[in-house]
DNA sequence: CCCGTTACCGTTACCGCTAACATAGCGCTT
DNA sequence: AAGCGCTATGTTAGCGGTAACGGTAACGGG
């Protein structure tokens, strides 16, 4: 049967499978890595011995001694929030067949924890890193840069980029959706988000809406803000809070889905007449909607889109050759919805 | 100034830090890792050094020297089912100071997927493997016992592990359920799940329902099942479709909580009177709940404390200490909400 | 003055694997 | 028969760190 190595606790190596094939560890090697000629036969033997001993190649060994490691990082602020998991879904699509492999670190929106995890990630020499937002520490994007493999920063093309970008403006998706809210003749506009200062896409939404706004001679006429708990249920209680406060507003603009959800059901519930008497959006366009007993009117965030393309870039990308950084933008579909009055 | 490299592309290793504060290599090891006695004032050069420099240790050189890798295996069948990520989130926060990482591999609840995961994870060596599910390939249950680390199965206790277990029981949870739907009183009863042949968890809870419900002389009356999609969206059709087949169920159980808020909106707009006429619950406790308008009925699949508990074990056991493995069945706790009436 | 301690730092020998370069054997040409 | 070009395999020398041990200076007690 089969032979098991002396020491049952010792870890198995090349070495014990070479023996056990009686070839040498660069065939079993070889053969492991489908890489070189090997004859069929050895084939055989080195495979068969590996398996009936249950050998598993460390990794470790082989990126240090090959110089190359087969891992992507990506860092994202979060994993709770539907919209991540998502662009990973993306990521790990347009990867499969590469070879390579994506190793997930999340920040919790901290900067601090951002510079941290790429700290980490990076002393494991990944081939690449996709890594969310243009913000970064002063010490993390000395790090980016400095990295010596190709850097994706996703979700967001409103800034200067360390290498390749890819993401949608969300200054430009605000500032749509304000146009689009005005054009159909809502006056007195709410808007709804987090309370983080470090979620700069939200914060940049919000920018790009009270311009667009403005250019209509109008301005967000209220705002509220929550941080924690169960986004739908901020929603209502952020609904109810606004327009108890400011009952004439006609329309509520939320800075993600779920809590507009959970608006829109407080709306539902308390008879406002949606969208005639007040419209209301959100933003991402997550599949949750779909569910909700009126679509939501929101933007697509091309979520996955983003995934595959960053990951498009970094698999592209010759083997330590640095091309230059590109800058892909991706254009988010209004989708009005049934809580936009359609004129 | 600081003192560049020699070759600017050329990676930066201890080599140019010694080099560049003038001591030896091992000390400069020894200063990175806070490891034995080195003066105050050559640790101040050291780290002067380094932080000019744009040091990162490569910790692939460090693993395979010390043979301790910082990093822990986690994996789960999907992350867009918002479970997990809870449980993610309970292992980060129990690893949070204990040097260890948590590195995450997605099956999408397929067992030869799932083979692959744990074979790539395993080349790296890590300290210890978390893995959802007792149900594996031969393969893969081959390779957790010879891994020659800790390994922890969650999320289930119902089956065999291979080392240590934290998890719920889904059987008893099922049979739990259909206990307090019999004890309100309703007879005719309906679940609803999903189409994955996969999901064990799953199995075995509707297994311990139709348990629960035979005990008391009952059977599910009606069942529907859906794959893919938003699980809302599903929720409501599902609903839709199983009432209109069989208009006098009195009760649906759905297999979790999100086509169970789809089922719950449904009914809601279509004038059901909820719990009397129609009673309802899901399954998991997601927080999501906590906004619709009215709480459905479900059970806490206590996702972070298993979480917890199960990095607990990895960063408990002394390195390479080999105790026997523990089985921690936590006590999932039955919501009735307002979709199962009261006595 | 010698020797043992202590505090600090350097040397050596790997860790397990792979790149790069031998080398052996073989059939074929010339 | 010598020489060539293959293919299949072996040998050597690291990859960038760290464990383990060794050495040295400074100091104090006997």
């Amino acid at each position: 049967m089969a032979r098991f190595p002396a020491d049952p606790r010792r870890p198995l190596t090349l070495r014990d499978v070479s023996e056990a094939s009686g070839v040498s560890e660069m065939t079993v090697s070889r053969v492991l890595r489908n890489r070189g000629d090997v004859s069929e036969a050895t084939r055989m033997k080195v495979l068969e011995a590996a398996r009936t001993l249950g050998y598993v190649p460390n990794k470790i060994a082989g990126a240090l001694a090959s110089q190359r490691v087969n891992l992507v990082g990506v860092i994202i602020p979060s994993l709770s929030n539907l919209v991540f998991p998502e662009v990973l879904s993306g990521i790990s699509a347009e990867l499969e067949d590469t070879g390579l492999q994506p190793v997930v670190g999340v920040t919790n929106y901290r900067p601090d924890k951002e510079e941290a995890v790429l700290y980490e990630m990076l002393s494991w020499r990944p081939s690449g890193v996709i890594i969310a937002g243009l913000e970064h520490t002063e010490a993390a994007r000395a790090m980016l840069e400095n990295a010596g493999v190709p850097v994706v920063e996703i979700m967001d093309v409103d800034g200067e980029g360390v290498d390749s970008v890819v993401g949608i403006s969300h200054r430009r998706a605000g500032r749509h959706m304000a146009e689009a809210i005005v054009a159909a003749g809502y006056r007195k506009i709410g808007f709804l988000g987090t309370k983080m200062p470090e979620d700069h896409r939200a914060r940049k939404r919000f920018e790009g809406f009270s311009e667009g706004l403005a250019e209509a001679g109008l301005a967000v006429s209220d705002t509220e803000f929550y941080s924690g708990g169960s986004a739908l249920l901020k929603g209502r209680e952020m609904t109810q809070a606004i327009l108890a406060r400011n009952p004439d507003l006609d329309f509520l603009y939320y800075s993600n889905d779920m809590i507009g959800a959970g608006g829109l059901l407080w709306c539902l519930e308390n008879g406002y007449d949606v969208p005639e008497r007040l419209g209301l959006a959100g933003f991402n366009g997550v599949d949750l909607l779909d569910g909700l007993p009126r679509r939501l009117a929101t933007m697509d965030a091309c979520r996955r889109e983003i995934g595959r393309k960053a990951a498009e870039i970094i698999a592209g990308r010759p083997h330590g050759g640095m091309i230059g950084g590109e800058v892909i933008e991706l254009e988010p579909v209004l989708q009005l919805g049934d809580t936009i009055r359609r004129r």
